[in-house]
RNA sequence: GCGGCUGUAGUUCAGUGGCAGAACGCUUGGUUGUGGCCCAAGAGGUCGUGGGUUCGAAACCCACCAGUCGCCCCA
């Protein structure tokens, strides 16, 4: 029988792994808490509809990386490659607009893209995403951008570049767009290589994002849309750079940084690491959609937020050689010698857990060798070993041994509980 | 979706046409009740999968699958 295997782009978390995921969760929770937002959980799969619309259907994911399918009910449903889409969904099913604002909300969970996979890129991979709704503030979007750069702080991570930049609104991209960055560009044609053309085509913004050295090399006389913002969005990109400055945050302005969302508007940012010399290198990425809820059959409502990828994270934890704290481990092992003797250990472990401390046994059908239980005993994280021997067990004690140490002090049962709790 | 590279034990890898290997890890034992070091034994592999070439394939050829690098795109 053939054997089975992770589905391709997945993968499993396995106890080693879990510590990763479960501090970058925790500390992600703690950090976004200390701003005000609270913890929303979306459905993992929504109409398809819904991301069709919201993200966009000229973009990748909409046009080639979902999976969706049809239910028995004939609904047609979408496993969420992003969060955004469903929680202003659920903003606008619940009325949430009702609530003093903004709303600040966050979600964890995984997504699914049908991509080709690659180290730092998985069909299925975990976010946080964190949105604030029903603001315009630009203090807010120094405020979200803070809080990505203190969760990576959290974890130990520096070594970080920011890339901030502002894409215009409706009142001044497409003037942008059409009248001076696409005539600018079908001058350079015969210089564009095939998918840069088929950009230009396509989503000529995203000409700006190239990575063929050439063009960039063009890019450097492009106009720049900077140049071309309307008054409100410039007073909201001056005062968003104040806010960061006033907070001494790092940061760069790439003008030439465009994001992949159709509902982006005014301010976009990403986090990049160094410390992944991969091509997916981006930690962290948002922007300003003061659209998206409107087009979702919302009130007008701005917003903004961001997703914070995990297992991205992870990668640049285990690159920088930063351990995250263990995972409650065993702190008590149990041996014995023979049937009695391991009848009194069972029943001891089973009291000391409802005690509240973490405990296990040694294990055997039949005989075991106290060497090889001791070898187990060593093998476990436990601090203590618990003997119960025949002479302990007539003398209604036990002998508890220090495993770093390796001294042995003889204790009596009734007083075991008090002694493990001084020493642990 | 396109192109390059790589798939051998749980892990890291050796083996380049002739018996499937090493290290580490794992299990058990090393005599009457004590871990780490050491010693011994053992478990664990359809050599990624399927076809082809050959007297003979882990090795050579083809396809597929998976991983990885780049592109596309993105966290």
């Amino acid at each position: 029988m053939r054997s089975y295997r992770a589905p391709k782009g997945m993968q499993d978390w396995t106890p080693d792994e879990q510590r990763y995921y479960r501090w970058i969760d925790e500390t992600a929770r703690a950090q976004v808490a200390r701003y005000g937002f609270l913890p929303l959980t979306t459905p993992i799969v929504e109409l398809t509809e819904l991301f069709a619309r919201g993200v966009g259907t000229g973009t990748d994911i909409v046009e080639k990386e979902m999976y969706s399918f049809e239910t028995r009910g004939n609904e047609q449903l979408t496993i969420r490659p992003e969060f955004t889409a469903g929680m202003m969904r659920a903003y606008v099913e619940h009325g949430m607009h009702n609530l003093p604002q903004p709303v600040k909300l966050y979600a964890i969970g995984p997504l699914l893209r049908y991509e080709r996979p690659g180290m730092g890129r998985y069909r299925q991979h975990t976010q946080l995403s964190v949105e604030a709704v029903g603001e315009d503030d630009p203090a807010l979007d120094a405020e979200l951008m803070t809080v990505a750069a203190e969760i990576f702080e959290a974890l130990g991570i520096g070594q970080l570049r920011f890339l901030l930049n502002s894409i215009g609104c409706p009142a001044c991209r497409p003037h942008y767009v059409n009248s001076v960055l696409v005539p600018w560009l079908e001058a350079q044609r015969e210089h564009l290589g095939e998918t840069d053309q088929m950009r230009l085509e396509k989503n000529p913004l995203r000409v700006l994002d190239t990575k063929d050295a050439k063009v960039r090399a063009l890019l450097v006389d492009v106009p720049l849309l900077a140049d071309y913002l309307c008054d409100d969005c410039r007073d909201h990109f001056d005062a968003l750079r104040g806010y960061l400055d006033r907070l001494g945050r790092p940061y760069v302005v790439d003008p030439l940084l465009v994001r992949g969302f159709d509902y982006y508007t005014k301010t976009v940012f990403e986090v990049q690491s160094d410390a992944l010399d991969t091509a997916n290198n981006t930690l962290c990425g948002g922007g300003r959609y003061d659209g998206l809820i409107e087009l979702l059959g919302g009130q007008p409502t701005p917003a903004i937020g961001f997703g914070l990828g995990f297992e991205r994270a992870r990668l640049v934890l285990e690159e920088l050689e930063i351990v995250p704290p263990p995972l409650p481990e065993t702190q008590l092992f149990a041996l014995w010698f023979d049937d009695a003797t391991k009848k009194r250990a069972f029943d001891t472990v089973a009291a000391l857990r409802q005690a509240g401390f973490r405990a296990e046994l040694a294990y055997a059908r039949g005989k075991r060798s106290f060497k090889s239980q001791m070898r187990a005993a060593d093998k476990s994280p436990a601090q203590f070993v618990l003997i119960f021997g025949e002479r302990e067990l007539a003398e209604r004690a036990i002998n508890v041994k220090e495993m770093s140490s390796g001294a042995q002090q003889r204790v009596p049962l009734d007083e075991l509980t008090e002694w493990l709790r001084a020493r642990l």
